[in-house]
DNA sequence: GTACGCATGTAAACGGTTACATGATTTG
DNA sequence: CAAATCATGTAACCGTTTACATGCGTAC
């Protein structure tokens, strides 16, 4: 197995995860934001597919700022924020890093599918609910992914932003469908 | 959010995670196994759709066996490998654990999708290149599917071990579908 | 018999999650 | 103005990953 180049590094010592890039490329998008208002904006669109905790949105802005690709201002009065923009720096640091194609491909890791592998040790009952449970909360999600549709209006539908979501209704109908093929017709 | 569903208690203070439903799943799948049997099993069957590191599968059947749900039994000589064995309590669990489906989906963690959803900064061939490349991972993913399906027979193919496999081959396909439009015709 | 690779194991370090804690704003 | 909720933040805990370490089997 290839090493992780989800992590690139920049200058001397410093690591780019996924809440790096996710801080960077939010703030990019909408311009200077409060850790808050990066919680709000992944909520939204990102946490579909990834979601990440809010504690994560703290702490990171802090730790790009000090390495200099985030500037930071603070409110006085009021909540006090800490409002966070990508200095030229961070930028650059976010093009590079889009810059370089990540080497693998997902992994579900998928409790669901983890208990239909040692499916011998269920009843069929069991899996039949298991089935169930599973095709239905697919089917939740795929409520959610409309009405984040609608809510985008479907004109702007083609957008590199709105991408992901389609790929999360593909997937989310195959699982759909899947998990409902395995409760009509649980396999011996 | 709803919290981790895919974490149980049983008796007093023990947590069974991921890794000790593999471990259980598997010692009873295949019978008394060592770590080395382990780690040769799931990297053939579910490390393509969750990737467990070698050192987790030694570690972990030590804790359970601590626990009750496993009894070892020492060799001597040669490499002086230690073989566990469900026990009677172990079974139970592994059952029992079975019998509550989860409550969550899976999540993507794709930073290849991340970094589609920040397409705005990359150039157009910037982005045809993240979609090929994605493409033909999952090309050679199938292939490695494939491999594995006609290894494993078709005959057994509507197994419930085979199950997952058969997902992995429909949101592969999917997502080298998904890839492959993008690399076609790039969003603006 | 020696070199290489397979098999086995351990543990420090890192990152993510969980849980708590508290001040600010809104609502009734 | 009291209560509830929103917004903000911190830190300990826990699991995973990474890296190292080394003995055993085997091929030449």
């Amino acid at each position: 197995m290839s090493a992780d180049e989800s992590v690139n590094k920049v200058g001397v010592e410093l690591r780019l995860g996924p809440v790096s890039c996710l801080v960077l490329g939010m703030i990019g998008l909408r311009g200077p934001s409060t850790p808050y208002d990066l919680k709000k904006a992944a909520e939204r669109s990102v946490s579909y597919f990834w979601p990440f905790p809010h504690s994560q949105l703290y702490g990171e802005p802090e730790r790009l700022a000090k390495a200099g690709l985030l500037s930071r201002e603070d409110e006085y009065g009021g909540r006090r924020r800490k409002r966070y923009a990508l200095t030229e720096a961070g930028r650059k640091t976010l093009v590079t890093w889009l810059q370089v194609p990540p080497d693998d491909i997902f992994e579900m890791h998928d409790m669901a599918v983890l208990q239909l592998f040692f499916g011998e040790f269920m009843t069929e009952q069991e899996l039949s609910a298991l089935a169930r449970k599973q095709a239905n909360l697919y089917r939740s999600r795929l409520e959610t992914y409309a009405s984040i549709e609608v809510a985008n209006g479907k004109r702007i539908d083609r957008t590199r932003r709105m991408a992901p979501l389609r790929l999360g209704i593909r997937l989310a109908e195959a699982c759909r469908d899947f998990w409902d093929e395995i409760a009509d017709d649980p396999p011996p």
